[in-house]
DNA sequence: AAAAGAAGGACCC
DNA sequence: GCCCAGGGTCCTTCTGAA
């Protein structure tokens, strides 16, 4: 069979296809149910969840029926299996749901929506953006590490389980991939493309985005497609990589078209509304970057399976999904995607997990724990951060995922910090659940202080400025400080510098403080036990009084102060004034938002610095 | 009362 | 001989309050 399609000729033959899938997939269902005996439509559905999908790339000329036998039977009655069947019956119970709703909204006229919708929808299209010369670039078919195009054939797909594989194709030699050389070819191809669009953004490791607008401007004599050639050429020149691209006005359809020519080749979409449109209507939902299994099936059983027939559906769409979900399906059903490419990405947070065969053994589950907490350590040495939140994540035996997360006043990094914060986690689900087995676990640091990002004095000036107290140069004023969160009076900058150093010095380490902080989690987890508790866990922290008191009024001060726009001046006030536990000054509170912009000043201190002298 | 934090999911590569 | 990853992001729902 062949899904190479061509979208610029011929659009009829995606429907073609479609049906093709539709029926291919029948044909798996019935001979599955011949030799199982078996017609629920749990399992119905389950196959379709660990089925190929016929949409992605490469997977043309594979024997699907063969494969999805195969992955069936090896699958079933595996605790992952019934996983799945049972995470399948909450989803279909679901979509009853919102089919009962759909048929019920069907049943109305909505006429007065669906103008309203209408007008909206054509005011998009009339706002569309096509100035722009987006293309994708899609390596990943040539250099991924699992699943080559000669595996595909035999419908080896990445993340599946070697046993499936082997099964799948006895030749199949698993070769562990070489990080080193991808990160070589990949600087190599980033050289290739920054001299086309040296704002181009990485998306992964063998995906970039890049605008080809300004090279196009300036090199009148090329047109996008021809400039895309030429990239894929160079490309191939200096690694012997192939790679597939997609030129569109807009990332999201851009990413589409890379899909559409691979592994080596491209595929243009016009920038022209018509041409858009006419592409867009006849465009399977599956297709889109966003739309996984989940809403894939949710939308086609509303009937919905194309972009046209979302797009004809919207006024369903809104009643029967989230505003987010909405805006994003809305969107999409338009063609209308970023046309703007951000390369500034930054992280916000970084974790370690760990696949292993069951483990029910309290000591061993902590060891894992130790074994996480240094590896995660590692990364977040490595990537220089400091965080408050720490996330333990576990996969029982019969893989339910359960997250569990703390978070602490103090921005952490070092390990054993993290660790005790784990621990402290993984103490409560034990108790929970105590001879639960796990397959998986995973630690998570997020919460970052940030550092070096954002932080310019402009905009601390331009703050103060607007609340009209305090002018960055005058003296005998007050500043709060981003790492206590506290406003502190000084007479010279360098004294509000001083206490903002001390701050982040004292950022290293968990104090009892931190966690009797943490009503909630206190609770929650059963920490009420105090004293010996803490004792335990946190060995060598010594108890500073006035920095817990300090906390501990902090954690009261905030809750406090949620709405109100109180006080800042006010001197006497006990509910607001606080004494900072770095450098002793009183403060005052009012709300987060100035406290977080504090701390930008905090950190930007060396700026301060600067312009003060 | 609103904002935030926690837990759970869907998705992507 | 093992026996469906691991690293992220974003969205949604629930909770809750000294």
């Amino acid at each position: 069979m062949n899904y190479d399609m061509n979208y610029d000729n011929n659009y009829d033959e995606i429907n073609e296809c479609e049906n093709e899938e539709k029926d291919e997939y029948n044909n798996v269902k019935e001979k599955i149910n011949e030799n199982e005996n078996k017609t629920d439509k749990v399992t119905d559905n389950v196959l379709y969840r660990l089925s190929l999908n016929p949409n992605k790339g490469g997977l043309q000329n594979v024997d699907k029926d063969k494969v999805n036998k195969i992955i069936y039977e090896v699958s079933k009655g595996s605790a992952f299996f019934k996983n799945a069947k049972e995470r399948e019956k909450i989803h279909t119970e679901r979509i009853k749901e919102m089919k009962k709703k759909y048929i019920e909204l069907k049943k109305r006229t909505l006429d007065y929506e669906k103008q309203k919708i209408e007008n909206l929808m054509k005011k998009m299209e009339n706002e569309r953006d096509l100035s722009q010369y987006i293309v994708h670039i899609d390596m990943s078919k040539s250099m991924i590490s699992t699943a080559n195009y000669e595996e595909r054939k035999y419908g080896v797909r990445s993340a599946m389980p070697g046993y499936i594989a082997l099964k799948l194709c006895k030749d199949l030699i698993l070769v562990p991939p070489r990080h080193k050389k991808y990160h070589e070819v990949s600087l190599e191809i980033r050289k290739v493309i920054s001299s086309y669009d040296p704002n181009y953004c990485p998306a992964s490791v063998d995906e970039v985005f890049l605008n080809i607008t300004n090279f196009l401007e300036k090199n009148p004599l090329y047109t996008p497609s021809k400039v895309t050639e030429e990239i894929r050429q160079k490309i191939f020149e200096k690694t012997k990589l192939t790679a597939s691209a997609g030129i569109a006005p807009n990332l999201m359809l851009a990413k589409i078209c890379s899909d559409m020519n691979k592994p080596n080749g491209q595929t243009e979409l016009k920038n022209d509304a018509n041409e858009v449109e006419k592409f867009v209507k006849l465009l399977p939902i599956g297709k889109v970057s966003g739309i996984g299994k989940v809403t894939e099936r949710t939308l086609n059983e509303l009937g919905i399976k194309t972009c046209g027939e979302l797009k004809e559906n919207m006024i369903y769409i809104r009643e029967l999904f989230k505003p987010a979900t909405y805006q994003f399906l809305l969107n999409v059903s338009l063609g209308i995607g970023k046309t703007i490419i951000n390369n500034k990405w930054e992280r916000k947070s970084i974790s370690v997990e760990r696949t292993f065969s069951n483990i029910s053994d309290e000591q061993e589950l902590y060891n894992k724990l130790l074994d996480i907490s240094f590896k995660l350590a590692q990364d977040v040495e490595k990537e220089n951060l400091k965080g408050k939140s720490v996330t333990l994540k576990l996969k029982t035996s019969g893989f339910e995922i359960l997250t569990r997360c703390l978070t602490i006043s103090k921005f952490i990094h070092k390990q054993e910090d993290i660790y005790k914060v784990g621990k402290k986690i993984l103490d409560s689900c034990i108790e929970e659940n105590p001879n639960q087995s796990y397959r998986l676990m995973g630690l998570r640091l997020s919460s970052f202080l940030d550092s070096k990002k954002n932080i310019s004095l402009d905009k601390f000036v331009k703050i103060i400025d607007n609340k009209n107290t305090v002018d960055i140069l005058a003296q005998k004023k007050e500043y709060e400080c981003p790492v206590c969160y506290k406003v502190i009076r000084v007479d010279y900058l360098n004294e509000f510098e001083k206490h903002v150093n001390n701050c982040l010095n004292n950022v290293e380490d968990i104090k009892q403080s931190e966690f009797i902080e943490n009503k909630k989690y206190n609770k929650k987890f059963k920490l009420n036990d105090k004293e010996s508790d803490y004792k335990q866990i946190i060995k060598n922290d010594k108890i500073d009084n006035t920095t817990s008191e300090d906390y501990y009024h902090k954690g009261k001060q905030r809750l406090n102060n949620k709405s109100n726009n109180q006080i800042k001046h006010d001197v006497s006030s006990t509910s607001s004034k606080l004494i900072c536990p770095i450098c002793k000054s009183s403060i005052f509170c009012s709300t987060n938002e100035e406290l977080n912009r504090h701390i930008d000043i905090c950190l930007n201190n060396d700026i301060i610095k600067n312009y003060e002298t």
